[in-house]
DNA sequence: TGCTTTTTGTTCATCGTTGTACAATAATGT
DNA sequence: ACATTATTGTACAACGATGAACAAAAAGCA
């Protein structure tokens, strides 16, 4: 068994590891989607943020922007910034809720919902031309994966913020 | 046949496509790894951005900073920003090239070498510990898949910086 | 050679994100 | 009821990322 002593090199480099490799793709992916998608929404006139808050407020109604901060994963800071915008263009409303004075509570307007939709269909013809090459139950795969990463990121992180 | 005929929802909603729904996990996996990845490298006094340079100076010695833009997908005056940071940290080198007196040739310092090993053992821990959950196989999966990603969106923008 | 174009890096203004500190309101405990 | 603690949204300073404009050097072309 002297064939056990390989050459040992001893420091194994990160890029050598599967699932740092995964990841890095996963980054890089990231990071080259939301350029483009930057880029396709130009049209319109927002950006990814702005996509994310609107496709939010499309499907959940009344939300709060405590709440849509913590769908968003970003600081209740970063909605006071961006929401202002929104509802001076006439995209987005803000009303006080009743019982808590402390909330407010968003929702969609017309004009909003009709330019959620062709911000949502930009965004979609993206993802799917992206992935187009990967059959549905790799992409599944790649879902569980990410969505099981979440979960122990979230709960080591003990949810912060 | 008459069970062909489903309610059709005529309006299909982004969420309702498998691949739209995989794309958001990823996306909010690379979020929530963003931000990990932040808290773990505060105690050495770094973030994201520069454990990316220091990775790619650690694996390519004397790049540039042309080359390191692109391989980290971002534009030049960025690394314009963040290198001059690391080198009066006395944490990378900058040297002028002999033939081409336009390029500044970029490699590690003994402390930035140090220190680039202490940050990579962090973040390969956190990816270990996030996908542990996933066998390799599907790590390799998704490798593949977001890869394929990569090439498909870097073809169509025509990589511009 | 001399002129134009391209490449490389810098500078600057702008914008999104973050964390902290803060004010207003609600919930809790005594 | 009153005081304390928590929660919700805002204001602000700091920082990273971007794109455009710029100077210097190289490459291409007449």
């Amino acid at each position: 068994m002297n064939k056990k002593q390989v050459p040992i090199t001893h420091h194994h480099f990160p890029w050598d590891h599967p699932r740092f490799r995964s990841w890095i793709a996963v980054a890089r992916a990231c990071q080259l989607m939301q350029q483009t998608l930057t880029r396709a929404l130009a049209e319109l006139d927002i950006k990814p943020p702005h996509l994310d808050i609107l496709v939010n407020l499309y499907r959940f109604e009344g939300i709060t922007q405590q709440e849509l901060a913590r769908k968003l994963l970003v600081g209740r800071s970063n909605m006071s910034m961006l929401l202002p915008q929104l509802e001076k263009r006439g995209l987005i409303e803000r009303r006080g809720d009743e019982k808590d004075k402390r909330v407010l509570r968003l929702s969609l307007t017309e004009s909003g919902r009709a330019l959620s939709e062709q911000a949502m269909e930009i965004q979609t013809a993206i993802i799917d031309k992206s992935m187009e090459d990967s059959p549905i139950e790799e992409c599944m795969i790649v879902a569980q994966a990410m969505e099981r990463l979440v979960g122990i990121l979230l709960k080591d992180a003990g949810d912060p913020d």
